[in-house]
DNA sequence: CTGAAAGCGCTAACAA
DNA sequence: TTGTTAGCGCTTTCAG
């Protein structure tokens, strides 16, 4: 059956519609009406389509589709990183909920850094995304701005975009940021240093704002530092703190990166938790709940921001309508362990 | 020029060629040559067609272009899952070095399961990837060995395919796991149990041969015990292993998830390391270092791993002539913390 | 219900 | 060097 032209890898060419069409005797366009579902086509008509597409192993050219309706089902999913258990959640969430209305993310990585976000973006438009989920690097950048982004739906989580026109999905930070703040005043802590990084980023902002809020009830007064998230930056600051004459007796931490680092500094200088420092920090750390003592931090539902994230952009691709923007503000959990000084029950679960 | 119907939207609509073409002043052969940037075209003429592109902020349609190119720039990345640090490491190096080669990963999650592989595998190509990187579910199955398939390169990573025709990147599983009981071994025990889940996976039982082969050497019975991953199993042995008239001084566990499980056990049943039980696992794990004491592990080289990989691709992407198979198979580490019996420093790094 | 025909935006000959 | 032309594989009118 093979010809023997010179063309080995002729009869290997992937199969189109033209092909199935062909094999199952009928025209073109019934073809591709009984292959997308849509339109109408005789029951049998259909079953010889059918069969002839899984005799060619046939499968539809998502390029050519795209190309003529104008829909590529592909979504951009840019991030700074995965590593982080909140993250990676994330992306779960996200790719799942997409995939069952069959869309696909595509996932690139800023770094945090706007130049690399914008070239990112760039690429994703290239590729004509029907949308966008984004964690800005820097939500007021410039580029988030361009025409183009403004034809496709684009939402934001983790951190807002500024100026209307985007979703968001967030967590009420200031809220939390508050309620960890008073749980270690509850344990009559008066000197509570807060610690972080990345002051521009708006959800840390509304941490700190939480933070200021519980200390000026307390009638405390802050003792807050940011520092640059270069290395020893973060050991430096506390050095200094524990040095000075009224050191903190508890300690809150903004972000993960900040909540790594200063445990790994504290356990380094053998700082004991919570009697020297007690200690709460916002978002969960890899291997938070196994250290000794358990780390107390407030968490974020990953699953759920993610899963939010993703219906609010399917609701807008379905839309027909304009959508009113909004930013949700979901709920975390302040999840109660060792360091901030309550008792731990002791069972330890790694996983 | 434009046509008097009312459709609003017609002056938002996304730039093409010939608009660009247009406005030049140009051919549209010219644009496409100006812009993909071989062929030659005048400094001048050059320069025009730039000025247009960004006047209009044209972008290639990369949908269009693979239609007729018959390349998408586009990599499937078929992962089981993320959520350990071997496995985001590797994705982040394998989508770094296919960026810088203009290529696009799509990522997609199989949780290990065969048919969700073959369906996610199934999108990809209808998305008409121009390769695939893949830690295969079961490198055997018949999905993997698809017509379609076999016309893209594939290189797998962590397991291979079995049979040829398809590269992988490895390390030595067999090498390593033996390295590790021999330490084991050298700290005096007889009595080392090795456990694990995943019989099936090649890897896996390439570490079960290292493994058996150290026992065999040091003239030891094996005490080995492969059980499924449900809860509770992995416990359960060491229940019974712990109860018997002999129990082991030593574990060795074969991977990230039987490690997990092992410690969890292990920390909640109040049995000291090393002290009762010495225990090595093959894979980092997430908190390792931080336990107490720090986990010792076989860690792979998973910057290295991704980008090896994905070299691997690169170079079967660009080659004209076809290239041998073949099963690189890269150095793992030994690192030697508290859990095996070795003094350790004590100094904790958390990052 | 079905077939024919017209492009979607781009690249790759081919002429000029 | 540059312009013209013919599709890539598919969906979508528009007639039949």
């Amino acid at each position: 059956m093979r010809s023997l032209t010179p063309t080995p890898r002729e009869n290997h060419v992937v199969p189109t519609l033209v092909q199935v069409a062909r094999l199952a005797g009928v025209g073109l366009g019934t073809a591709s009406r009984a292959i997308s579902g849509d339109g109408y086509v005789k029951k049998g008509t259909l079953e010889r389509i059918r069969r002839a597409v899984s005799q060619l192993g046939y499968q539809p050219n998502e390029l050519a589709r795209g190309l003529k309706t104008k829909r590529s089902n592909v979504i951009g999913l840019v991030i700074p990183d995965i590593g982080g258990p909140f993250m990676a959640t994330c992306v779960r969430a996200i790719q799942r909920s997409l995939r069952t209305k069959g869309y696909i993310p595509i996932i690139v990585f800023t770094d945090g850094d706007e130049a690399v976000e914008a070239q990112e973006i760039d690429f994703l438009l290239r590729h004509r995304i029907d949308g966008m989920i984004i964690v800005p690097a820097n939500g007021e950048a410039e580029h988030l701005h361009s025409a183009r982004l403004k034809q496709i739906p684009v939402v934001a989580f983790d951190q807002p975009i500024q100026n209307a026109g985007f979703d968001a999905i967030l967590v009420k930070n200031r809220q939390f940021a508050r309620e960890a703040v008073n749980h270690l005043l509850g344990h009559g802590h008066k000197r509570i240093g807060c610690i972080g990084v990345f002051r521009h980023l708006p959800s840390i902002q509304r941490r700190i704002e939480g933070y200021r809020a519980a200390m000026k009830q307390a009638k405390l007064p802050p003792l807050l530092s940011i520092v640059s998230p270069n290395d020893g930056e973060i050991a430096g600051q506390l050095d200094a703190w524990f040095a000075s004459a009224e050191p903190p007796t508890a300690i809150f931490s903004l972000n993960e990166l900040t909540s790594t680092q200063t445990l790994e500094a504290l356990l380094e200088r053998g700082i004991r938790m919570p009697e020297t420092a007690a200690f709460i920090g916002f978002d969960e750390i890899q291997f938070g709940p196994f250290l000794n003592p358990p780390i107390t931090s407030v968490i974020q539902p990953a699953a759920e921001i993610g899963e939010a994230a993703a219906k609010r952009l399917l609701d807008r691709l379905d839309a027909t309508n304009a959508l009113p923007y909004n930013h949700l503000q979901l709920d975390a959990k302040l999840v109660i362990r060792g360091s901030c000084g309550c008792p731990f029950d002791g069972t330890l679960r790694l996983s």
